[in-house]
DNA sequence: CGGACTGTTGATAGGCTTCAACCGACGTGG
DNA sequence: CCACGTCGGTTGAAGCCTATCAACAGTCCG
């Protein structure tokens, strides 16, 4: 089923790197961190890590892929809640409830961790750094889902679009680190669709639309955005949200 | 400024109350707790607590009156993101980040205690219990964003308007005790419109034409719901989200 | 009683959906 | 190596839901 190399390079873990984005880690933190990645397994595109209604008693570490949560409704429609890339934790949103309220599924093969629900109670007694790093990240996910209701209740198709792009854009860079002029995209029109609140047929349109003006340029699987600036114009792209604009973590603990 | 009395009626506090609807609170935790609410003062309806791109410092607990939270966005609408009721507490979302990034106002005359970041940071080191209930919290105020970012996202104005009022109802229910079949509602259908992404000529179709299919009532500013289960299946509402469907606090722990 | 604000109703317009046909890329098997 | 089926994407036509504009009614409060 895997391979529990416990004792990998700390400077390899994706979640840890994820985490040292907020604040810098001691040995000790990554160590406990580094128990939650134990025994990744391989998993193939299109399948799911789990779906709706299943009970819910462990979250995932996404080591290697993209995947993605959703939800299906009654009216046969389904809406994708987040795009997860490496490094993120999958499920921190259903800490409370002992049901899943999404589905999540691989958009391409990958390699995931599971673990329990009890290691972050371990982590809230033993850790006050990584304690105070994970409610950062929960607020931070708030945040980000705050800004994608604002883009799905009130901007039009080209505006979600673009708008979409940048966030994926910014995400890739930060993870990645180099600039996000050209990125790969996984992700057919139907899953932007599902994404954006439009149906595939309008995603097209606006694709075409927003390549004749020369906003981004497309091809296979690959996006390039040839102005960001002009970009964020269109969409009305507010940056404020993203990590650089977050607060050094502990500033307020000392006065 | 105000009253600082310290020693508060501990089940008095909303706060307190509040918070124990997740798990038994000690008398510890209690106090620690009722600190966050000390010296409160009154605040008139229209007036903001704060407003995008102030500086982020505080949050804020609600003692009385209705408030919510917005975005404005460039091209001159307005996006209702919470609706905020007695106990809740106000800018959990921005825990990160040194700006608001979304302006708070009273809907009514209220009352609210502001309290520093730094508060936050002495439960994470004092009480794993209350730790453990705020991340349960932003567990929760997650899910609910994802539900209404479905809401506006995949439905039509009718099951939109529905769906709102169904969860005003259950939150009501939540912090009241008794049932929801009639409500107050203090929002005019300006603010609707601006939570639903609808315009409010439209809320106003959608309200005299879900009262002409008897699914709902409303007078002046209250609201009635006949029948409940009618009205859960006009919005496709699933109550998965709620409280009531959350797992004990620490179920996973000791296994 | 007057004025401001909130809600109602009608007419028109636009953005997006849906349906349907078609095209192209890709992978499989003969 | 080519034929073929499938899946993802493109394009056109028609229709629906909701927005917008405008006029009017009702309510609240000074």
């Amino acid at each position: 089923m895997h391979t529990g190399e416990g004792s990998m390079d700390p400077d390899e873990s994706c979640i840890v790197r994820h985490f040292n984005q907020y604040y810098p880690l001691s040995a000790e933190d990554k160590s406990l961190l580094i128990r939650l990645e134990d025994s990744s397994t391989p998993i193939r595109a299109g399948t799911s890590l789990w779906e709706e209604r299943d009970q819910a008693q462990e979250f995932c570490t996404l080591k290697r892929g993209w995947a993605f949560s959703y939800r299906e409704l009654e009216n046969g429609t389904r809406q994708i809640l987040d795009i997860y890339l490496p490094g993120d934790i999958v499920g921190l949103r259903e800490f409370a409830f002992s049901q899943r309220l999404a589905g999540v599924q691989m958009v391409e093969d990958g390699e995931i961790c599971f673990f329990p629900h009890r290691n972050l109670f371990d982590i809230f007694q033993r850790s006050f750094t990584l304690t105070s790093i994970l409610f950062a990240i929960a607020s931070r996910q708030q945040v980000m889902l705050t800004e994608r209701l604002v883009n799905l209740a009130r901007r039009n198709a080209r505006q979600k679009l673009a708008h979409f792009l940048l966030e994926m854009c910014q995400r890739i860079k930060q993870t990645q680190g180099d600039g996000c002029e050209i990125f790969r995209l996984p992700l057919s029109q139907e899953v932007l669709a599902d994404l954006l609140g439009l149906s595939p047929v309008h995603v097209s349109r606006t694709f075409t639309a927003l390549s004749e003006d020369g906003l981004i340029f497309r091809e296979r699987h690959s996006v390039t955005i040839p102005d960001l600036e002009a970009l964020k114009h269109e969409a009305g792209f507010d940056d404020r949200y993203l990590i650089e604009n977050m607060r050094p973590l502990f500033e307020g603990m000392n006065d």
